[in-house]
DNA sequence: CTGTTAGCGCCTTCAA
DNA sequence: TTGAAGGCGCTAACAG
């Protein structure tokens, strides 16, 4: 299954390889007769140009890599879509990768990734390390982060370009809108300490909290991820116990429904007896029975964001742009919530 | 950001670069010593062969392309994760492309792909056309179809790989599941007549039926998808009359997923007074509050077994094999059906 | 064990 | 307008 060549279009057309190079590469010095002749032949005889012989000469490949936890969580399947879109839109193909969630996985499919020349990568995750590990390879390749800087790492990280939803902004934006609905007990479930994404956005909650003079209550997540299971068993938790809120806002939309699995066991109606939030606004949430209202993560916008930042960088490499992209939330009103 | 080259090894360790070469090569035909003493330059350079100039000479480049319509799609995100899993584990990495749901991505795609020179194509697609967009390559490069095949096309199609459910047990085993719970009026709802999957599917449901001594009843999808929305109109029309059924098993998941969410407005509860039984197990079945019973694709196995048959014609081109693969399919059980 | 050399398929000067 | 030739980074003979 030999693929064919320039050199056997060549031979068909009776011409040397250098002219069917210019006749595909849209070149004015060639006259319009031949190139019509030769783009048939080719078109007949299913030739398509090499495209790793055309990258090892221009040194450039136009496909960026994007690495991922994995495409079979729902949050980065939309972000990996968003990401293609706009990257083919500006010409660019993407390598999706899928580095499940250990360090050494990231630092492989780097490696994999500047092996096969892509021109710049797209490290999109949450984990407050992501930043370490992509300004590990800053000198080496162009490289952005979907997820939150983290200040006062390495004077390396501080380069790095960055792209996140503003979190912060978004933990206060979901505290009003609660306080808005007439809810004044308010409880934020599901932080992990030590998560930079989970400090901010708990931090938006406590500046709500206080300029409305009201007080901050925050239930952490014992489990190690932010996962239905653990939303389970922190509901399984939280609703054994009286209650002093009438509403939760949850960290995350996955520690949300886990929580409203146990609500549910527990027989706490939601919205009726208790107001529930979530945060990312992940496909799940807008399923029938589920309607939960909760923070958009806008993943479209934060795709895009990431690319246009990152083909920035390559197209000038030395200019070094300092970035650090927020993009502002939004909020999704389902029927989660009810005023009180 | 010039890359290191083997050039810039062989310079810094003041040999040839062939021996660059064989010492990352892992050839016998080198001193343990300089190799140990190259490895190390390399790593303090940062240095990565560049695999397109390997591929280029190997005429290889153990990447494999799938084409998927969405990764948005939860169905689709699961079997690029098991294909890509099932890929890396036997030495190849894939390049993961979204079609849409338009005829002309794919055959782009195709041509992008064997640009690429990928050693092979993963196309995975329930449309009846794919298998003709498949075929249409078979000669270019190894192909796979995930995905029903369509008897009685291109005498070409016919020695297309082809892995899929069987969907007609699928059918056959969803409908003995409901009749073993007690049910004996079973409405099969959502068909799309000109799909071949959903006509494998109902057709197993009137086996069952039929063997069972028991009357069929279709509903056909007049919406062009099988979508949430589509399922939900069914479902509005379906309960706004009376019913001569106790139990539905629905084409998809998603349709399923529909239906739930119109039965639930029009004041009919599932499985209290209605059983519900889906098809496909995507993500969104699991979730708390729908726990929709269904049947399983067991997308790992079939991502599983398209890798190897992609893989085995990869490695013998020449042998046709002639591989028509179907997977049985598992039941699921949760809390939608409900003996009666 | 190590170096030299000839390409892989293509693009890009430089001549003609 | 077209052809010839060099070289992108690397591997694989073939010498030494």
């Amino acid at each position: 299954m030999r693929r064919v060549t320039i050199k056997d279009i060549a031979k068909i057309a009776g011409v040397s390889y250098a002219t069917v190079s210019r006749a595909l590469s849209g070149s004015p010095e060639i006259s319009e007769e031949t190139r019509i002749r030769i783009v048939e032949i080719c078109r007949r005889e299913g030739y398509r140009a090499n495209t790793l012989a055309r990258s090892l000469i221009c040194n450039k490949t136009n496909v960026i890599g994007l690495i991922i936890p994995e495409v079979t969580n729902p949050y980065y399947a939309e972000i990996a879509f968003g990401i293609e879109r706009s990257a083919r839109e500006r010409g660019y193909n993407v390598m999706l990768c899928n580095s499940g969630y250990e360090d050494a996985h990231v630092d492989e499919l780097f490696d994999f990734l500047v092996g096969h020349q892509v021109d710049g990568i797209i490290l999109a995750n949450s984990r407050n390390e992501a930043c370490d590990w992509a300004s590990r390879y800053l000198r080496t390749i162009p490289t952005v982060l979907l997820g939150d800087a983290v200040t006062g790492g390495t004077p390396e990280a501080d380069r790095l370009g960055t792209v996140s939803i503003d979190n912060r902004a978004g933990g206060r934006m979901g505290t009003e809108y609660l306080q808005r609905l007439g809810h004044t007990e308010i409880l934020y479930a599901g932080v992990r300490p030590n998560s930079i994404t989970h400090q901010l956005r708990a931090q938006g909650y406590r500046d709500a909290m206080e300029h409305a003079g009201l007080c901050a209550k925050i239930a952490e997540n014992p489990g190690g991820s932010s996962s239905i299971e653990h939303g389970y068993e922190l509901g399984k938790q939280l609703f054994a116990q009286t209650r002093d809120y009438t509403a939760i806002f949850a960290a995350t939309d996955t520690l949300a429904l886990g929580l409203m699995q146990a609500a549910e066991e527990c027989g706490v109606s939601i919205p009726g007896e208790l107001s529930l939030l979530g945060f990312d606004n992940i496909s799940y949430s807008a399923l029938p029975r589920i309607t939960l209202s909760t923070i958009d993560q806008r993943k479209a916008l934060l795709a895009d964001t990431a690319v246009r930042i990152l083909l920035d960088t390559i197209a000038q490499p030395e200019q070094q742009q300092y970035h650090k992209c927020l993009v502002p939330p939004t909020l999704i009103e389902r029927h989660s919530c009810r005023a009180r």
